[in-house]
DNA sequence: AGCTATTTATAATG
DNA sequence: TCATTATAAATAGCT
């Protein structure tokens, strides 16, 4: 219907392809409302530019074409976004729900909104409290029971350790002796300055009396069993 | 375009409108799909008919279409499905969470899944279950004392009633007694048949021994006390 | 449904 | 974008 046919395939000329659309465009949308109108029926119509303008023309309302179209396909399909609207909001009443129940359960077993609960509600609640109670005094029990083993394990170590140290101090303490006794040798022979090298009070030769002797006793908090300061000093 | 020009208003007749319904509806799905080849255009058509019937084209896909139609309305107008869904799905997300949180702590108050508590954190739900413990406890108390307090004023109440039935048994006994001397005296005047009136031994004539005598004693349930069936039959 | 006279839409052009 | 116009296409009325 022009100065000449046209074979219906894309306009490569993106001017021309411009002007056909929008004459054909007002065409269409002309013949989308005569249709509607003589003829009596519901009609929309959606028109996307190769430019991503919208053009649309909808005999009642687009939203209710739409709609009764999704209506019509959902018979055909089941499901569809308003069904899935639905899922959702079903789920979160269910979860509402849930929660709710949740909810003043946890009130009960923290003992809050008690007043319409009968004696034998009350009794139940209690056993589950001391059963609750029970349990968690094992676990604490348990736990506590662990860390004192690690602990007496570690102050044996420690002990043993301690030992070991009185041992090397011993050690010491008669090689000092011995190199003690030399210096006084020397010194008995050259009479040689008294006061450089003198035995300390603060730190007596004899074995050291260790403050912890008995490992296993649990009298408090001993992170660590103090070892006395030598404070050996030989130039 | 026709053998005459026509206005463009519903057709009366109801079968030439359904002609023109049908020559019109192809006509239009014919140009809404030569629009989207010629002009490279996104075309969705929708016709219900006036009898119910659906007919529809689209360039694409007509969930593709609308599903554009609709993302390119809610950005003029904000909300729409695509936004409820997200929206009902967020609010079943967080409400799922929150049952999820409130499920945990239930547990742990229930004295399931203490692994991996602290001590720390295993005393403060010891705390917590004694402080409810306690609180069910002083409810429980407080029903069973006001049960209790219940139980006492009935029990007054029908210790009372059953002073006043001693009171009435004592002068109808009284009026018994009466009443049967007289009769001996008629008896012993007419020496009539001896067998038809006779004291019953089992309905003693004496004041009846009362079973609660001190109201407040709390030694069981005793839901009514018992009143002591007469039997007395005068003819 | 098919035909066709006529109207309408629009391609080419300015 | 607008107007014109020759011509293709659509279709109203009829069978």
């Amino acid at each position: 219907m022009g100065r000449g046919k046209i074979v219906i395939r894309r306009i490569d000329n993106a001017t021309s392809r411009q002007v056909t659309f929008s004459k054909r465009r007002s065409g269409l949308l002309k013949k989308a409302r005569e249709l509607s109108i003589l003829c009596d029926a519901e009609v929309g119509l959606l028109v996307f530019s190769s430019t991503g303008r919208l053009y649309d023309f909808a005999s009642t309302n687009m939203k209710a074409v739409i709609e009764r179209y999704t209506r019509e396909k959902e018979k055909e399909l089941g499901a569809s976004a308003a069904s899935e609207i639905k899922f959702w909001q079903t789920e979160a009443a269910s979860l509402r729900q849930q929660l709710h129940n949740l909810q003043e359960s946890h009130k009960k077993l923290m003992g809050e909104e008690l007043r319409g609960l009968s004696v034998r509600d009350l009794q139940s609640l209690e056993n589950q409290l001391e059963m609750s109670l029970r349990g968690v005094r094992v676990n604490k029990d348990h736990l506590l029971t662990q860390e004192i083993e690690e602990l007496s394990t570690k102050v044996n170590l420690i002990h043993k350790e301690n030992m070991e140290l009185c041992g090397r101090i011993n050690i010491i303490s008669q090689e000092n002796m011995g190199l003690y006794k030399k210096i006084c040798e020397i010194r008995g022979a050259t009479d040689w300055n008294k006061s450089l090298i003198a035995p300390d009070s603060s730190n007596p030769n004899v074995p050291i009396n260790l403050e912890l002797s008995q490992p296993q006793q649990k009298d408090g908090e001993r992170s660590g069993a103090r070892i006395p300061e030598l404070g050996l000093q030989l130039h």
